[in-house]
DNA sequence: ACAGTTAGAGACCAAATGGTACAATACACA
DNA sequence: TGTGTATTGTACCATTTGGTCTCTAACTGT
């Protein structure tokens, strides 16, 4: 009935969430998106509105990957102990650092930015770590130590260890010495085990 | 010889540190500032160079009165248990959530922002982090069970309290329900009790 | 083949960005 | 009281910002 689009929607989206990944929201030029995303302007608005919509549905997908990733770890069966899959996240974190990804996390960024005057974004951010709390939360009641702990103090455990896993990937987009991130992750391992 | 300042620099850094707090590096505009501080452009540029030159000064001063606050609240005598003045520290960030400064931590935030393409930045960032982690540690060292930690043990708790702090601050600024701090805060106490 | 409809490319826009130039001003010292 | 000097205020600047508009191209259903 009409010209059909040249890109996928979604492909797209996940380049832009790459861009917005490296650079942060407001360090994301529309040129840097048009150039990583491979459109135009005009393409990107009629697709998506304006940038914070296309930011916003960049959480979304952030959500549905990295932190359904997240997730999968906290419940991967082939760990039996929870606090073996809270371990495996953190490690994983400290990994990506290694191996030369310093962009952090784009929710923790997304956090310390725009999340500050947005709502819509903070509601978005909040939801999504929300979720990797809970994640944290059913991998400690797979623990055989924290299966014993009451409601209250395993989630509270699962707060901690969310502001942790947080102030981590933040410390690593500032990149702070590796050391130091190496050393937090055993202190959280010896602290679980 | 010449006509003087009509401003305290001192003041003025001051004032910019306070834009800077709310509204981050990047997000603070030359109007904001110059509001803000209570001077011109003519008066801003000859005093302090440019904008991020401005900011590390800010930097500076933000390690000479917030962190160097709680460098002392760490190694308060008054407290005689360092892993309770460990707490206040961290029951005060939380404190300021519930008074309403949602600011979270100026040196978090430039974490989360700039450190990650300006040296420079990032090297004052990673300094007065540092200086927070050492303090930290001197305190661990004054609670009678984390003294008998060996000193690799203890290092690595005081990395991870650091990161712990930045998650903490960086989630205060994305405006996240003020209960998961507190969960969070208390968790910290079991753990360190 | 055509009409209808939408995508694409990019010229264009106003506003805001950080930064500079320079004239007017106000002080200290002689 | 004047003269030199540094500050101050502001007009100005190029560049970049996010966003719009319009014209053309391309595809679909008839």
């Amino acid at each position: 009935m009409a010209r059909p689009r040249t890109f996928d929607p979604e492909v797209a989206i996940e380049k832009a969430m790459q861009v917005f990944w490296t650079h942060g929201y407001e360090g994301a030029s529309l040129p840097d998106l048009l150039d990583g995303m491979g459109l135009t302007r005009g393409s990107l608005y009629k697709a998506f509105t304006d940038k914070k919509t296309l930011f916003l549905k960049v959480l979304e997908r952030y959500e549905e990957s990295a932190v359904l990733e997240g997730v999968k770890m906290l419940n991967d069966p082939a760990i039996p102990d929870g606090a073996d899959r809270v371990m495996a996240m953190f490690t994983n974190a400290y990994q990506r650092v290694t191996e030369g990804d310093q962009r952090g996390c784009l929710l923790c960024s997304a956090a310390a930015g725009p999340s500050n005057y947005d709502d819509e974004i903070a509601t978005v951010v909040s939801k999504s770590l929300g979720t990797l709390r809970d994640g944290i939360e059913d991998a400690l009641r797979a623990s055989p130590k924290h299966a014993a702990l009451d409601d209250a103090a395993r989630g509270e455990l699962a707060d901690m260890l969310i502001s942790q896993y947080v102030g981590l990937r933040t410390m690593a987009r500032a990149r702070i010495g590796p050391d130091m991130l190496r050393n937090a992750v055993r202190s959280v391992g010896a602290m679980l085990a």
